[in-house]
RNA sequence: GGUCCUAUGGUCAAGCGGUUAAGACACCGCCCUUUCACGGCGGUAACCCGGGUUCGAUUCCCGGUAGGAUCACCA
């Protein structure tokens, strides 16, 4: 066979050579040791939460070391595109402070980005391997192909195209393949794998070193995998050894459901000639099915929070989830931040070693642990602004609430009832997510301001009134903290409650019960809740008129 | 089924041949306290099983078991 004469009849039109292409895309000037990572997700919109972590390590990797961290979409299967992909890749991690420094959102100098616009790159390769015998035209059908997988099925051999079942198409004539082209029949390329057998009969094997997994090894790829589709579009794999060669990544990040191809990759560089990047693998995402008590993948259609939307729709700070993932990343984050509080994450020495290779599950609890810290964090003004970022997104009839002052409320108002509790050395730790927020401050606004619970049992109706009533008479919106407990006492111990809850845990007997809950009867006519931070200070932020207001709707 | 990965409390995890087997979250109790939260103190709770190697295995090796991943002209 003359590999010369078959290969210019498979891509006449392609004239350069992989040598021009490695001179086109030289090796990056940037400094020793910098590393060039890139997220390559296809077009189809849908980001989510494993995306993300992905992309986490892959700008750490490569912004720690003063590299490139650049977007190539990876659009080789048609189907899957969806208009407006990529901004909403790009806006959805710029939500979490993820930015590219080149590629499909901003252009750079080893495009284009789109895989779809780079088929004749990809076909120089290609035809380079067939000019050298290491790939080939085939013709098989998809029913010839399910024939064959039927057989190998039934003979529990593996399934594909390798050793004997690859003869056919590999021995083909060129008169038989111009006879084939003729006909208009239509084929795929396919490598021309060297086998994982050694000359003894043994199994050849491959070793790699991960940077997250260390030494892994497995048999050597002997599969005539496709690498050119009958569209002359590459499959991921060709794609993928072409790409990260010419665009010199220096570090693959890529889930752990590549591993197993890892040969396939590893024998294309082979025959390529090309220096393979260093890969790190990492470990899927996983959750606890309530059915069957197992972990499991996180599923796009079972759980929610899979989503990036479902922390954008919740309100979940976007620092809180980068801080989260980075626990789940590096261990010893929180021992570090713990230690370094006021530090910005970026300073934390992240390493892909200090990775776990096992899935990790993901735990809700401890997101909602590790968001009460950050939005401690957060100035009050500036939490004001995110929750109304929040609530135009997700609750927008709040939007006006939050930033009009005419409604009787505006930002100042917010910014306020944020801040509650949190000067001291002893913050309250309330806040953890929009959602959760408004739950916790609704209050606050009369629109959604309700009585939901009942007076402590030991406190009678009657003695209710009495007490909202002593309570409304002696009222001074004036008073300061310490003359307005006094006056709550003095109701209390007037009304037979104890002055000290001491005293009525000794002497239960002496007593109706004591101050606290006299105070929770009035803390239910202000907040309409038993539960709440201190009741002066909220009664300040509400302001006079709306306190005694709601004192007096319950006396009526 | 083949191949590969993984295996320490409910969860995330330190550990890397000799430890009273860290820590964090969750949970429980106590203290602080007008409620709640915060904070402080304390507590329950773990090395998958079986063989080796070794004076000694959570740690190293082999086997099992379990869970996960993967076996496309999808990425």
């Amino acid at each position: 066979m003359d590999n010369q004469k078959l290969a210019q009849l498979l891509f006449p039109a392609i004239t350069g050579t992989p040598e021009d292409l490695q001179r086109q895309f030289p090796p990056r000037d940037l400094p020793e040791g910098a590393k060039v990572t890139r997220m390559g997700p296809s077009p189809t919109g849908f980001i989510h939460l494993g995306n993300l972590y992905g992309a986490f390590v892959d700008e750490r990797m490569a912004h720690l070391s003063g590299g490139t961290f650049y977007l190539r979409i990876e659009d080789t299967d048609d189907k899957r595109y969806v208009e407006g992909a990529v901004e909403t890749i790009t806006s959805s991690l710029a939500f979490f402070g993820i930015g590219f420094d080149e590629g499909a959102c901003s252009d750079g100098a080893y495009g284009p980005y789109f895989q779809s616009q780079r088929a004749e790159i990809y076909q120089t390769f290609v035809k380079d391997l067939v000019r050298r015998g290491l790939a080939y035209p085939c013709f098989l059908t998809e029913e010839d192909l399910a024939r064959i997988r039927a057989e190998q099925e039934a003979n529990k051999e593996t399934t594909g195209i390798y050793g004997r079942y690859a003869e056919k198409s590999r021995s083909l004539t060129l008169e038989e393949i111009e006879d084939n082209l003729r006909q208009g029949k239509s084929y795929v390329i396919r490598l021309r794998s060297s086998g994982n057998t050694e000359p003894d009969g043994s199994v050849r094997y491959i070793h790699v070193k991960d940077a997250i997994r260390g030494d892994v090894s497995m048999p050597a790829n002997d599969q005539d995998v496709v690498i050119l589709k009958a569209t002359g579009i590459p499959t991921y794999h060709f794609a993928h050894v072409v790409d990260d060669y010419l665009m010199r990544t220096t570090h693959v990040v890529r889930g752990e459901e590549w591993l197993m191809s890892l040969p396939i990759h590893i024998e294309l560089f082979e025959k390529l000639g090309l220096e393979p990047p260093v890969y790190c693998h990492t470990a899927v995402l996983m959750k606890l099915d309530e059915e069957t008590g197992n972990k499991r993948k996180l599923s796009k259609r079972k759980d929610p929070e899979l989503s990036l939307d479902y922390y954008r729709s919740e309100g979940y700070h976007p620092q809180a989830v980068k801080e989260y993932l980075m626990t789940i990343l590096n261990s010893d984050f929180e021992e570090w931040r713990a230690a370094n509080p006021e530090t910005p994450l970026e300073d934390f020495p992240f390493s892909t070693e200090k990775m776990n290779s096992a899935g990790a599950l993901f735990d809700l609890n401890k997101l909602n642990d590790i968001s009460k810290d950050v939005l401690l964090g957060i100035p009050a003004r500036e939490l004001a602004g995110f929750l109304t970022d929040w609530a135009a997104l997700a609750r927008p009839e709040l939007v006006p609430l939050f930033t009009d002052a005419d409604t009787g409320y505006g930002p100042d108002y917010l910014t306020k009832i944020l801040d509650l509790g949190r000067s001291g050395n002893k913050p309250r730790k309330d806040l953890i997510y929009g959602r959760q927020i408004f739950d916790f401050i609704g209050y606050f606004f009369d629109e959604y301001f309700r009585v939901e619970e009942t007076i402590p049992e030991n406190v009678s109706d009657e003695d209710a009134r009495e007490i909202l009533r002593r309570y409304l008479d002696t009222y001074d919106h004036s008073d300061d903290q310490g003359q307005w407990f006094d006056k709550i006492r003095a109701i209390a111990v007037d009304m037979g409650y104890a002055a000290k809850p001491k005293d009525y845990k000794k002497h239960p007997e002496d007593y109706k019960g004591h101050v606290g809950h006299v105070s929770t009867v009035i803390r239910l006519a202000v907040m309409g809740r038993t539960q709440s931070p201190d009741v002066w200070e909220i009664q300040q932020i509400l302001g006079e008129d709306r306190t005694k207001a709601r004192l007096r709707a319950l006396l009526v």
